[in-house]
DNA sequence: GCGGCTGTTATATATTCTATATAACAGCCG
DNA sequence: CGGCTGTTATATAGAATATATAACAGCCGC
């Protein structure tokens, strides 16, 4: 598990750890049913405080990424509730696209977007 | 102009701010060319501080939504410099496409959400 | 020049968020 | 019991957010 924190990032810690779990997950590197490092370890790891661990990881929990069981911490399990994670996802990206549509971002170039993006994290099974 | 800031909700004033007036050049309700209200007269028209209202404006003048006429006040007059454009669109939808990916959201709902955003927003002229 | 309108800047204050630190607790396993 | 989980409690520091009062510089119409 090789996670980067970037200080000088004005993202917060404990997002940019969320994040980078998130895409861990995408890509396959972090996989279905894997446990992530303990608090302790993964705060040890990457240099931050165990406590901005653990908001990462409660975030993740909530969610629905990760699921804690007491022995062996924080377990990837991807909870999907179809209807709510679709409206999620409208709600972000709502302001994006309304931003890139008064830029003058075509259609096709978002999708090209959207596609080169997918290419990365979709990676067919 | 009418606005609505939500008092309860978790997102910053001035990011809600901000976030209406891209939504309204967006749909067409405020034009190119149109100067928004000075930002007294905006603070008290939706009951928040004048440097609240200044801050969104910076900000949206700094992402290059709104130019700063002395005596117009802030008018609104999109920069597109389109490759620093697209660059930043595909750092948002990153994070935002790796998570869709996780919860089983397939390209072509994908596809759909945005269709559906580019609807509202992308109004044929 | 004066009054009135712009954005902008300066100070000060209160609250919340972020991050760290130290410490302890409950649960489970070998 | 010792060692590993997540979790909670308390305290502290700094930054971000929001408000308040006040003032400044620039430009216009009168």
């Amino acid at each position: 598990m090789y996670i980067e924190i970037d200080f000088d990032s004005e993202e917060a810690y404990y997002m940019q750890l969320r994040n980078r779990i998130i895409e861990g997950i995408a890509t396959g590197r972090i996989i279905e049913g894997e446990a992530l490092p303990s608090v302790r370890k993964m705060s040890e790891d990457i240099g931050i405080n165990m406590h901005t661990v653990n908001k990462a990881y409660t975030l993740l929990k909530d969610e629905g990424f990760v699921k804690v069981d007491r022995r062996r911490g924080a377990v990837v399990s991807v909870d999907s509730d179809h209807i709510l994670d679709i409206n999620r996802l409208k709600k972000e990206l709502n302001i994006t696209i309304a931003g890139a549509s008064c830029k003058g971002i075509s259609r096709d170039e978002l999708i090209t977007i959207v596609d080169e993006i997918l290419k990365e994290y979709g990676g067919e099974v």
